[in-house]
DNA sequence: CATGAATGAGGCTTCATTCAT
DNA sequence: CATGAATGAAGCCTCATTCAT
């Protein structure tokens, strides 16, 4: 009636997203799609315009959950001593299941390929860079490969389940170091 | 107590065990209770009769698989390095998650409590005897508590999942070794 | 709060109830929800979307009945003399049986107390008021207390089953009669 | 292996309906089969071959319970006053059911007709006669009939169930009383 | 374009009855 | 003949997704 459509549906979209992180984050990805809505104050159909499934909007919080990590990344390339970068990096990650129940289930389920390529480059592509030049500096293992990152990705997130989130995500770090 | 069953419907049981590990194992938990009662080629009543709910029947196989592990285990505390034995269990124990898709759900599921106590023992006991003697050889970190064993199994369980199940389960035990 | 429903929730709503009250007459509450649903031309989940349980269905099938008496209540409340109301209620209570299996079923099963209060305010309110008025015109017994009526109405009820409805409510009412 | 056939056989009979009466009592109507077999010490099969249906076997316990009620019958029935008798009678039939769940269910379920003609007879026989009786004395309106009873006692049984069960038993005969 | 109503397959479980041992 | 194992229809309910308003 007053306001232009594409704001609207921005909001809109937004809105669901929002609602969508904390009931994940409360319930984990087995809260209904009706729930989610009402959260957000709006029907499933206007859910199921901008997200055509369950799922999609599973990666898309995903992609977000991503992008909160940004700062982290950035502040991780930016350490002077690579593994250190590494290890904040990886127990930012971990971070994000504490406070996020849904956030290990997308990891987990998410297996080796379901992730699309675009937001895996976004997190592992650092990761891949700071173990390379960990290597290089000699703190980190020689044997570990770009292709274990997603592997040592999801562990490390499983890790953070336990009660100490931080101490069996440092027991696999250790793993990691040379020695 | 437990009179023994009547050879048929032994066999009845057996085929439902044996059909609900397979089907837990390709499909996991998710996998309803009327599918496996016809791949047992039993009626779902059959099962119900055995298994009074899907949940007691996840706990049998979880058990069975618990039991199928009894070799590695006496293996690994007849191990002369107590280490060596540690490591060889974790490995054995993250094997069967390789080849079976339900065993690592219902380790994550059972979480660090719903394992019935019996089982967990069973298999958290070992372990624990195994990494204080590890401890006093030397050869493992004191740092490591009992108390998170159930944790670094579901790490271990969950580092099997990915394509190469030995090697990221390697990471983790690196990890949990004295330098 | 209730918001109006949209006019083909509201038809469906009506459908169901009509669909649900036919099916309790005919064949008591024995009757199964798929079978309501499908006879009112509606998939179950849009029942369940109504009716969250199916006691609740029952709950406001009962409600219904109970409004379809607000006419004779009125009635009853109106007369001249209180002891042909409390009689001509009855009777009207009665009647619903006489056409209807689930009526009794549900004055029955929702014994003294599992009637919703307010529900059971407005059958037993009336004829309590009509009770006292009848015993002050010294028609009624004094002996019978309000605590009696639920106890009557389920026994009225019950004897409605008979060949003639009327006929052993009659007796029953006869007996609550001063002499 | 010791005993004669037959007497094992009467024996198992005996301690199924014992086991049923207990259950029906307890549970109602709705106990399982199982329970019953279970509590008699006996497999289901067993029931079956003695009982070939559940319906049979609550008829059998219907039958039972009116064998209990010979005594009140017969005492009845020598009552000096026939009046007497009879308000004893529908006392005594009433009392089963304040301590015995499944026999109101029987006798409300076991309609105006589903009742074995013989059973009914032993039960509604006496009554008549009593009724008859009593209307010759006087006491006892001339306008019940006998074909009335059935229903009455059904009417009898339900007012049993209230809190005082004599009391709205009481109402009901009170309204056969002459004037 | 938003709404929320409708769908219906599928999930778990019970229970009277039949049948192999 | 007793046993209790097996059957499977039926019951209630959930939830991702589609569609009329």
């Amino acid at each position: 009636m007053t306001a232009p459509l594409r704001s609207d549906a921005a909001r809109n979209r937004d809105r669901i997203l929002e609602a969508a992180r904390a009931a994940f984050a409360e319930h984990g990805l087995e809260i209904g799609v009706d729930e989610i809505a009402q959260r957000a104050g709006v029907g499933v159909g206007t859910l199921y315009r901008r997200f055509p499934s369950k799922a999609s909007l599973v990666h898309a919080i995903f992609e977000q959950r991503v992008d909160d990590l940004a700062p982290a990344i950035e502040g991780a390339l930016a350490e002077a001593d690579p593994w250190d970068g590494f290890v904040g990096l990886v127990f930012a990650i971990a971070g994000q299941q504490a406070s996020d129940q849904g956030f290990g289930q997308m990891v987990l389920r998410l297996g080796p390929d379901a992730v699309p390529g675009d937001v895996r480059r976004r997190l592992v592509g650092p990761l891949e860079e700071l173990l390379t030049r960990a290597q290089a500096s000699g703190r980190a293992r020689r044997d570990v490969a770009a292709a274990d990152l997603p592997g040592i990705v999801r562990l490390a997130v499983t890790a953070a389940t336990e009660g100490d989130p931080r101490r069996h995500v440092g027991f696999l770090l250790d793993g990691l170091r040379a020695r």
